[in-house]
DNA sequence: ACCGAACCGAAAATATCTTTCATGCGTGAC
DNA sequence: GTCACGCATGAAAGATATTTTCGGTTCGGT
């Protein structure tokens, strides 16, 4: 009954911070400074009507309205709810720890700790992100595919190579691709029925991209996995699946935050997949598990 | 209607109903009408306009303003602002309720869901059992070896090459092996000062000992990251990363968690170095990521 | 039955939100 | 260097939502 709340606000209420920041890029300044005050004071912008917040960040009230729009709500009106919402949670909840940036002379106790929550904030942030419509659309896809390439280089190289090990385990035909060349020659074979993976933070690596286009030109379904919904490799692909960006520091590449991200959606759709091929996936599971028995030691008591 | 219905609720939702209650006697029919309707959907009611809520309580415009002036509200607006907070507050006090394992027939929202919340499970085991004694000798290890080998098959395998990665990338020598052989030619090569890292999460991985024990015996600094802290591979390690084990079902084969827990566990691992080796991490890091700029397209706006 | 008071909703008045459009600024091409 | 183009931006018009006003209606008391 009161399950579909969340869909009438627009949005999941507790990303609203992360959105921020995956879109802020493809923000414009004004914007940018609207989708700050907003982050940084829910509470008090909830109390502003659109007037009010554009005289508060110096803009006009259309730059609210297209901020507001550009966060995923019809208008201000929701994002206002929305805020409403973040902020009531926000304060029963107990203090936000805002725990302050690894720093060069933390203790490894301190590294530990703020590693495992930044993570865990990053989890956070990626599930409320995503697009189950998106992802079961991707599903669909990779359970129908006769075949699945998956492409990635760098940190998401091992994302892409993490996503093919599972499918594979399953009984699923997946490559995974981190040399930009050959990825193009084999996306050549592909044809509509197949799937393609990209995997790119930035949505800007032109390695990615490549390949990814051209499965895109031989009618394969494309996947884009990437922090950036607006980045040019969106250009070639039917379905895309949004990881988080957080915040990146100097000790804290933002390869880290991305790949737990990556990580999450990548495991997402191997379950999304293994669930609806039960019947052959159960098995298969079994079957690899068994058949790697043999290779460990047995365990001392 | 039902009238209690959520009581079980925290004080904020039940003030409202309390309130409700109490100034109940001294409102007129249709007012009444309209209080009752926001106590016991406020989500639903927050969600409607003036006129949409009069018209599902068969009332008129001014009634519900003049509810809301009785409630406690200057007006309508902020009565619905108040209820938006309060459905939010509702939604995120029944969310711990993932306990779960992941079945067959859930839906994707619950697949994500209950994901994530077992991958932050498993970072905050992961940290919590981390030996930070054990990470500093590791750190310390790194920092001052002439190279270091990285020794993972399978999914362990990825992690190797993520810690190698990173490493690479503040300058360090490291390498990763995943073929059995190449990696005991390799651990031949090793001699005191150099380290070598196994990463299996069962502790039995003959592919993976072997390197290991060949380090070990050559006098190379040995660490073993393992989700069991009494397994083989412990045999022939200096120093022992435990990484946290969670409960396997049957569509989340372990690999899953204990991949975030041994990422975790190197991410520790690199950041600590980072931070001892500061002076020539950050630039190295600074130049890495400058000489990958130009493998990227712009990105579009 | 008549009076008065309070309740109520239709519609006007106001506030708020949304859209449109002209302006100016930055950017890239020539 | 100049020009043309596109895009961000805010002012103001237009649309919608909220609040107020006001007259009709009901109901209890006399």
């Amino acid at each position: 009954m009161t399950q579909d709340v969340k869909e009438s606000f627009g949005s999941p209420v507790g990303s609203l911070a992360a959105k921020v920041r995956t879109l802020a890029p493809s923000m414009t300044r004004s914007m940018q400074r609207v989708a700050e005050a907003v982050a940084n004071d829910p509470a008090g912008c909830a109390a502003l009507t659109v007037t009010g917040l554009a005289e508060l960040t110096g803009t006009s009230e259309a730059t609210v309205v297209r901020t507001a729009r550009l966060l995923g709500y019809p208008g201000y009106r929701d994002l206002r709810l929305a805020l409403a919402g973040l902020a009531a949670q926000q304060q029963s909840g107990r203090a936000p720890a805002i725990t302050t940036d690894i720093a060069v002379d933390d203790s490894l106790d301190d590294v530990v700790a703020k590693l495992a929550y930044e993570e865990q904030q990053t989890l956070a942030d990626t599930a409320a992100g995503l697009d189950t419509g998106q992802l079961g659309a991707a599903v669909t896809a990779l359970v129908a595919a006769r075949r699945t390439d998956v492409y990635g280089v760098g940190a998401s190289g091992l994302v892409a190579q993490d996503l093919t090990q599972k499918l594979l385990r399953i009984g699923l035909i997946a490559h995974a691709h981190s040399d930009p060349h050959l990825a193009v020659t084999n996306a050549v074979q592909l044809r509509s029925g197949d799937v393609a993976i990209a995997i790119t933070h930035s949505g800007t690596t032109g390695d990615v991209i490549e390949p990814l286009r051209v499965a895109f030109e031989h009618g394969a379904t494309t996947v884009a996995v990437t922090g950036r919904p607006d980045a040019p490799v969106t250009q070639y692909a039917d379905l895309v699946l949004t990881t988080s960006t957080s915040r990146e520091t100097e000790l804290r590449p933002a390869a880290m935050s991305s790949r737990t991200s990556q990580l999450l959606v990548v495991d997402c759709l191997f379950v999304g997949v293994a669930q609806r091929t039960y019947e052959t996936a159960a098995p298969a599971l079994a079957a690899s598990y068994e058949a790697l028995a043999h290779r460990h030691r047995s365990a001392s008591r």
